[in-house]
RNA sequence: GGACGAUUAGCUCAGCUGGUAGAGCAUCCGCUUGACGUGCGGAAGGUCGCAGGUUCGAGUCCUACAUCGUCCACCA
């Protein structure tokens, strides 16, 4: 920063240095530090193909600031990245791309597709990387993971196979969500329920006897193909002599049995439910009670098989409409209702998903909830906000069994191969050749690959080494703090912490610091189908990073979501060149030798004094709320003190010693400014890294750079309670005599002679330079008695002086009078319900002691502020 | 059906362990005050959703309700 700089900061010159300086300087990197305390954060590992979107630049701020935060206290801090292999999201881009050659994956085959993916891996994975960096995120890019590189994948194989080996893992025919666009298997989170208009489709169902008919409804009449039996519930009068009868099955030609199961509700609809054990969990259910075939009539791509007879191949909605149209022309539909109900959609392509019997691989969830739940209720891993515990025990103490196969390529294929001959399954660290039970070599391998989320789930340990015994793991591990936004705490947060209970016996961070969603203004979700994103590099380009990052910060509170406002990053651009210019107009009067260091304490003036202590204050504060996650409150802060206390105040109390030409006290402000200055920069700069750093650069400093500076602390000899009173009595004073004057609409130009009638003379005459040059006065009378003569004087009253400017014309005694008078009324009320409080026993008994002193000392002010009115009020009626 | 969140100044939101309300933006008035007009000084604007309760004292704690929103479960 030189001396004849630019009055507007300008980020762009300086972001990208400022980072290329902290890379060099290696000053992310952290590696292992015996005696100093390790913190540690895992980044949720963006995916592969992913965008940079605000979402992400929500997520690294606030690890950035609390990586950044630690770091200067002293912790060895390591913020872990990498990047999400992403199974179904990437795959899907790749065949996109594919689609263009006018090819599928099919054509090409299995391992060429996997060459073309990891192509594209290597050629636009680093894309997101590089976003990043434009957010100023201080990772430790030398460890930067990957969920597929070979350290994860063997994580991911120790630990199938490990919980394979203890029953935990299992491979079954159950009802899963299958989506047959990604033509993929789901688990139970990845299915997002939409309320969808549909129909109830009342159907007949003749009995085989002859004897009648039972009518059932159905809102996928399509799923009829499959059906195996209809269930009523068995204390339904109605239907009780029927029970163990058949029904022909209309368009199938087929006898179905009737059953009695308590599933049935005897109050929805007409009481009987047709039962299709093969596309609905709770058919299959029943089916299993009574020995229903369980008949599955779709294929994977969602079209009628071979089962669904002259149906076959028609897609499930065609089939839908054309079974209805048979139905009725058959004389079997009833009647139809508008129904609404929720189905089920994939959260990738938002297809609705088919409930469907299949083949799959399983991870048994209550064993595991088990302690993943304890480690919770204990405390030993807390949510901030508190509330977000409570939703995921209730997750955790309902969760079902996880299916963790998917019919894709690109992830980690399930290392267990079938034997031909005796059908035995061989799961197994290593890759198999040969069959563990009869030897054989006719052994496939599962062709399917693992849930993204089975490895991110490791990903706490498997970045520091697992299962290698690492020293790093030992150090770094359990890590600290997690920060995600709660979307996906099901999907990750309490995977992570199954995982790591179960794999290293410890839960993987003690606190999960969960955000919110950024929306557009209107509130929506930023979506790429509503266009209504805002893209942060956009942002950083145009207000720069420091400004986005602290516009992620204020005003939002952990769990909320924001709605993002250009504006405020408009409003923290502002604020960047506030700081921008307070450190120019220091560095302006900076000497060539300057260093950073307090003055002597004899040499400290009242204004120095009370903006240490006003400094103090804060870096207890602000340190506080940090460590209690409160960064909105902490950033707050520290904004407040930068903008109001240093510039507004600090900085204008200095320029009469700046300029003068006593270069003793010239030199004690500055170094004040300096020191000042300096600890402000410490306390922001986790919040605006780049700006701070480069302030900090041309001050004088020890150490190479802030981002490695240490976090300022309460210095109790610092702290100067009486200086810092007095000094709001005059401030206080300045404050009323401007008001006064923007009332009478006196412009600063226009000086006036101004005399003070107060208590602390001392104090006033050590502040009179302070108010001639605050508050437009060209001389400052400590007086010893009130003014004989009002004629033409302004007057104004704080709680500890009267102040009085001889305005002439300007000035009309019956207005003031009625002025004052206003006062008079406004402060009267204010004592009258101080004191009503005071008097009242039971305050005064049972408040703290602290809270009726503070009480006693406002009345106190406010009956000094009174007299002071009741004696200019006097005076102003002897002229009239 | 269950759980949770929100309801505070015109708008968007802060307000930690209870002590008579704050910010940003917007509005109005004034200002070429030697760092900054991306600025300075000043003003106006709120019975903190509604009704009870606890307490000396409630935006803050408890109960009920209303409106909006989110998540989970169920849905023939």
């Amino acid at each position: 920063m030189q001396r004849e700089l630019s009055k507007v900061y300008d980020p762009k010159a300086v972001e990208s240095r400022i980072y290329e300086m902290w890379e060099e300087g290696g000053y992310f990197h952290a590696e292992r530090e015996d005696g100093k305390k390790p913190f540690t954060i895992v980044m949720p590992p963006p995916n592969v193909t992913g965008q940079l979107h605000m979402g992400h630049a929500m997520d690294a701020t606030l690890q950035d600031t609390l990586i950044r935060f630690k770091r200067m206290q002293g912790y060895n801090a390591l913020w872990i990245p990498g990047v999400d292999h992403a199974g179904i999201a990437t795959q899907i881009k790749v065949e996109e791309e594919l689609r263009k050659e006018g090819k599928t994956r099919y054509d090409l085959g299995r391992e060429k597709f996997l060459e073309k993916v990891w192509d594209w891996k290597h050629r636009y994975g680093n894309r997101i990387v590089e976003q990043q960096k434009k957010l100023g995120a201080s990772c430790d890019w030398d460890r930067a993971r990957f969920t597929m590189d070979d350290g994860c994948s063997k994580a991911v194989r120790e630990v199938f196979v490990s919980l394979y080996e203890k029953g935990l893992i299992y491979k079954g025919n159950r009802i899963i969500n299958w989506c047959p666009h990604c033509v993929t298997a789901l688990s139970d989170a990845e299915v997002e329920y939409v309320d969808k208009p549909g129909h109830l489709w009342h159907i007949r169902y003749p009995l085989t006897d002859g004897s009648g008919e039972v009518v059932v409804a159905t809102t996928r009449p399509e799923t009829m193909l499959g059906d195996s039996g209809v269930c009523v519930n068995p204390a339904d009068e109605r239907y009780k002599d029927i029970v163990g009868k058949t029904v022909a099955l209309p368009l199938v030609n087929k006898q179905i049995p009737i059953v009695a199961d308590d599933y049935a509700e005897m109050e929805f609809g007409t009481g009987c439910v047709k039962m299709t054990p093969a596309h609905d969990p709770n058919d299959f259910e029943v089916g299993k009670r009574h020995n229903l075939e369980v008949i599955r009539v779709l294929d994977d791509n969602g079209r009628v098989n071979a089962l669904g007879g002259k149906y076959q191949g028609l897609d499930r909605y065609e089939a839908r409409k054309q079974i209805v149209a048979d139905l009725e022309a058959g004389g079997y539909l009833v009647r139809v209702e508008d129904y609404s109900h929720s189905v089920g959609t994939c959260y990738r392509c938002h297809n609705d998903v088919e409930p469907i019997i299949s083949d799959q691989w399983f991870v048994k969830m209550k064993p595991l909830a088990e302690e993943a739940i304890r480690v919770v209720k204990d405390g030993q891993t807390k949510f901030v906000p508190e509330r977000f515990s409570k939703t995921y025990l209730n997750w955790m103490e309902n969760v079902r069994d996880w299916c963790i196969s998917r019919q894709l390529w690109w992830g980690h294929q399930i290392p267990a191969w079938t034997c031909a001959d005796c059908g035995h399954i061989t799961v197994s660290r290593e890759d198999a050749c040969k069959c563990e039970k009869c030897g054989s070599t006719r052994i496939q391998r599962d062709p399917d690959v693992l849930d993204t989320w089975f490895s991110s789930a490791l990903w706490p340990f498997e970045t520091l080494g697992w299962p290698e015994k690492t020293e790093d793991l030992d150090y770094f591990y359990p890590t600290d703090v997690l920060v995600t936004g709660y979307d996906i705490i099901f999907f990750w947060v309490a995977r992570m912490i199954f995982s790591g209970c179960e794999h290293t016996g410890k839960t993987p961070f003690h606190t999960v610091l969960i955000h919110g969603l950024v929306r557009d203004d209107k509130g929506r979700k930023m979506s790429k189908s509503l266009g209504n994103g805002i893209d942060p590099l956009d942002m950083i380009d145009r207000y720069g990073c420091d400004a986005l990052r602290m516009n992620m910060i204020t005003g939002n509170s952990p769990g909320n979501d924001m709605r993002f406002y250009v504006e405020r990053c408009e409003a923290m651009r502002n604020f960047a060149n506030k700081l921008w210019n307070a450190s120019r107009y220091v560095m302006m009067n900076l000497p060539e030798d300057g260093e950073n260091r307090l003055p002597d304490r004899d040499k400290l003036e009242i204004a120095d004094k009370w903006v240490l202590s006003k400094l103090n204050t804060l870096i207890a504060e602000a340190t506080e709320n940090l460590e209690k996650y409160e960064l909105g409150i902490a950033v707050q802060k520290i904004y407040d003190f930068i903008w109001d206390t240093y510039c507004d105040w600090y900085i204008e109390l200095t320029k009469a010693r700046l300029y003068s030409e006593d270069p003793e006290r010239k030199k004690t402000a500055l170094q004040v400014l300096v020191y000042v200055l300096d600890q402000v920069l410490r306390l922001l700069h986790p919040f605006m890294p780049f700006i701070t750093e480069e302030i900090w650069q041309s001050l004088p400093h020890d150490g190479p750079a802030l981002i490695r500076a240490s976090w300022p602390v309460y210095r109790q000899e610092l702290a100067f309670r009486e200086e810092e009173a007095h000094m709001e009595s005059v401030m206080n004073a300045i404050r009323a005599i401007r008001n006064r004057r923007a009332e009478m609409n006196v412009p600063p130009s226009k000086k006036a002679s101004l005399y003070v009638l107060t208590a602390k003379p001392e104090v006033f005459r050590e502040g009179a330079d302070f108010v001639e040059r605050l508050a437009y006065a060209d001389s400052v009378t400590v007086l010893e008695n009130a003014p004989e003569n009002l004629d033409g004087m302004l007057s104004c009253a704080t709680s500890d002086a009267k102040l009085y400017i001889p305005m002439g014309q300007l000035v009309d005694a019956a207005k003031e009078l009625e002025r004052i008078d206003k006062e008079l009324e406004k402060a009267r009320k204010n004592l009258a319900s101080l004191e009503g409080k005071l008097s009242n026993e039971k305050f005064v008994s049972r408040a703290p002691e602290a809270v009726v002193n503070a009480e006693r000392e406002k009345a106190r002010k406010a009956q000094d502020l009174i007299a002071g009115l009741e004696q200019s009020r006097a005076e102003f009626q002897k002229l009239l």
